[in-house]
DNA sequence: CTGAAAGCGCTTACAG
DNA sequence: CTGAAAGCGCTTACAG
């Protein structure tokens, strides 16, 4: 072979004595309706293989095939370390389910332009055959200009944005943290306080639902969180504190801080669970498990589905474990 | 805007009055020579941002710009549990340098496949303006056509193959190795045993080279390591043994397996080191740190000078921080 | 059964 | 200063 440029369909069509497009049609796996002599198709073929052709994966994508290639886009500059947590684990379900797919990912790395830098970067995604996203929040404008083109596309994460058209494999929170709930009320606490961050987001949201179905009483936090403040819901008989857990880890280290600071003791003064993993978790701290790294490898199924336009369901909910832990115990009294 | 087609090039075209080819070279940032109307050059670009316009990114590279997607190649399926150790760091490295120079990562997931099968997935990697390659050994052919055809390649970790013509950012095992075992002779080791691997590759014919250099005696393993081995060694007059490392951390294992089974201890009866970290290591052992994450930015910033064809040096060895550890102490006696 | 043509959305000489 | 043309390497109707 000549070194310089990797050979093209003109080239095996010259060699083979054939049209170009019918290279095309031999090696794009004889479409349907369209049959070739045997005799061309080994001549085809044999050439092919001679010169070691492999398809230019841009013009075939230009020409609207598909590049098998899958989009992974973050909004923020990508291993961000605090999101480390969650983001790591769903990297490996997607990067799993992606090869064994036979996809190759691409990571898009959001910017943190205004909105057009922001529209523009999204619009990048188009590469791929189909993408992945993943943040608390969603951009509403480039995302709905995806979905109306019909762009194939899966959250990481309950999205019920654009009324409910955007396709999600997300955990089931609600359930969960009513569990959890649950569970304390089963070892006799009655009043439940659930101590959540400001942000808000539908991770948020069905958290928080799932405790108030379970009868938990509420509060976001604005600031830190004072000692007193701890003392003070004892005094009004609450015996366990349940927090929400994000990626910062905020909610918890700040209650947690102010129940040792108030010099109380888990779980006997007080029970303590969280909804999730905290960051650099121990394994006795009462919660349960995001199932992230399924998320990431469902994600990527529910994706390649939705390109191949195989029948399926756009939206799911995974299970979440729950981790049973030791911080959490009988209601005093 | 109506739902359907993003817009492009023509669309604003019609809209603005002018021919695709002039809004072509307006959004194209005026390549040199051709000037425009200032007030084409306005309504153009109004047009394009009333309509939301964002290039086609695969169009953009057919027609031979540029993507601003670098590959990483690796030749297994990502995310192999056994590499994490170095896979990671290099990862992160890769994500980062990549983001801070606003390229995007395309993960190429090698398949495990024949050599043609392989040749078809190394070829796969043109979509990206670039490709990073990480892996113990080089498919010589593949690669081979992609440095004769100019594709800008970089490899994580030095590669002698091709004549020395691939570019790579590796570590310089050899200073590093040879370092180690001077460090050990400083404290009175006289016989010194290294203990490698059956599987050769440039990291471990550097290791090698190092400690040689420094003048210890080579075993290489094939099989296990029985107690016996060791003692006989003592019995030689060695104070010290030091142990290649790889993702694999066989011959730590083995190593230290059968010093334990041969009862002694350590550093007092016998020294221990291990050139590099072994996996999930305990701090106390002594060795040296692989800077994998520079590695992987670097390589990212060598690869992208070559894409953008700037001076650049093509090979880098990077230097690799001692560990002190605790598992070498003064030759006894 | 196979070839010629048009088109995917862009860039890049080359003419006016 | 701007337009018309060709081309990047492929796929996909559409003719023969």
């Amino acid at each position: 072979m000549p070194p310089g440029r990797p050979p093209r369909q003109v080239d095996i069509a010259r060699i083979a004595g054939v049209s170009q497009a019918t290279v095309s049609v031999v090696l794009g796996g004889n479409r349907a309706g369209v049959r070739m002599a045997e005799s061309t198709r080994r001549r085809v073929l044999a050439v092919a293989d001679d010169l070691g052709y492999v398809p230019h994966p841009v013009a075939t994508r230009l020409a609207s095939a598909r590049t098998n290639m899958i989009g992974l886009y973050t909004f923020r500059a990508t291993f961000p370390t605090e999101v480390a947590d969650s983001y790591y684990p769903i990297l490996v379900g997607v990067e799993d389910a992606a090869a064994a797919l036979g996809q190759d990912l691409v990571l898009f790395t959001g910017t943190a332009g205004e909105r057009t830098q922001s529209a523009a970067a999204i619009r990048r995604v188009r590469v791929a055959d189909g993408c992945l996203f993943f943040g608390r929040h969603v951009p509403d404008e480039p995302i709905a200009r995806l979905v109306d083109s019909r762009f194939p596309i899966v959250y990481i994460g309950r999205r019920p944005e654009l009324g409910g058209r955007i396709p999600y494999v997300g955990a089931d929170y609600v359930t969960a943290s009513a569990d959890l709930v649950a569970r304390l009320r089963e070892l006799g606490h009655r009043r439940i306080r659930y101590v959540r961050e400001a942000d808000d987001a539908p991770s948020s949201q069905d958290r928080e639902r799932g405790v108030r179905q379970a009868g938990a009483v509420v509060t976001r936090l604005t600031g830190g969180l004072p000692a007193d403040a701890v003392r003070s819901w004892l005094g009004e008989g609450v015996t366990a504190i349940v927090v929400e857990e994000t990626d910062t880890g905020a909610a918890y280290t700040t209650v947690r801080g102010a129940i040792d600071a108030a010099g109380l003791s888990i779980p006997d003064d007080l029970s303590l669970a969280v909804l999730g993993r905290p960051p650099g978790a121990a394994p006795e701290v009462t919660g349960f498990e995001v199932p992230y790294r399924a998320m990431g490898g469902q994600a990527v199924r529910l994706l390649v589905d939705l390109i191949t336009e195989q029948p399926t369901t756009p939206q799911h909910l995974l299970h979440c474990p729950p981790v049973p832990g030791a911080t959490i115990g009988p209601a005093p009294g």
